[in-house]
DNA sequence: TTTGAAATACCCTTAAG
DNA sequence: CTTAAGGGTATTTCAAA
């Protein structure tokens, strides 16, 4: 298969205007049938079919997925982690991102550039969850220089892409 | 309607192991036909719709959306943006968050406790955007008083809820 | 590329156990 | 919660413009 879906450095796929309606409605409602969005774009459902399933083939649309309400399972608490990792560490970054992603609570790691190495989106019960989240898997970890843990009070997410 | 979908006060719903399965398969692929999750889990097609439906009433699954990938629409560099209000502004905050997402580039929104404010997530093509994105919406706000920038070398979204 | 039509596959509802 | 069957709809393919 020829296709460039992982191919990260490969040129960016062009949108139209059709294709960014397209994004926008499934950023909505990923469950949108083809016909109905055909039909607000007055187009035809196998033209719509085809220009969603580029979208997806080119890697444009990584996945559909769900959005889930933290609240509702039980996860009221939600708290940003920067982490920084000891100079003489750096070269085990990698392996502990891999650590750290996979576990309960972790919904998003961003790997980052300037003073901190990691900041962790974390979600769970309540604030006891977040110390034993830090005690057990930052603090106990020798690579770990430092942990600053900010309470999340609104978390916005998925904004418009295009 | 007695739907509690939006009030976010009331009692987290209960998650059995069924509901967490399928929490995950939509996390992985939200346009898995009903029937292939159903066939997977050993139940039958009503019961599996009727669980899926009861997690999108509930509000435990907030949207059905994709995950788009930036890179893939040229939006190569990511930024996190955090962004401290002047105390005597304070009272601004909630129109200021307004204001700021949905500008071209916004991905994603934190508010804040802590030393920081708010923390903006985001992605546009290059440094120059970036800087212009500072300049034109938080430099020139007098409510801002401060902002420090970080790079995003790599984001790992969407970690597993359940 | 887009289209329209045809064939296939799938979903949803209902009713009954 | 499950099974089973219906009617209805969506998806997919493909030849032609």
């Amino acid at each position: 298969m020829g296709s460039t879906a992982n191919d990260v450095r490969s040129e960016p796929v062009e949108l139209d205007e059709i294709d960014k309606k397209l994004l926008r409605m499934l950023a909505e409602n990923a469950r949108r049938t083809n016909n109905s969005m055909a039909a607000e774009l007055a187009i035809a459902p196998s033209t719509c079919l085809a220009r969603v399933n580029r979208l997806r083939e080119t890697g444009v649309i990584r996945r559909y997925t769900v959005d889930v309400n933290p609240e509702r399972i039980g996860r009221a608490l939600q708290a940003l982690i920067f982490v920084r990792i000891r100079p003489g560490a750096r070269h085990t970054m990698s392996t502990f991102s891999s650590e750290i992603r996979g576990l309960r609570g972790v919904t998003q790691l961003f790997f980052l550039g300037g003073t901190d190495d990691f900041v962790i989106h974390l979600a769970v019960r309540d604030s006891h969850d977040v110390r034993q989240f830090v005690l057990d898997h930052l603090s106990a970890n020798p690579a770990v220089a430092s942990t600053q843990t900010s309470l999340v009070f609104d978390h916005l997410p998925g904004g418009p892409w295009v």
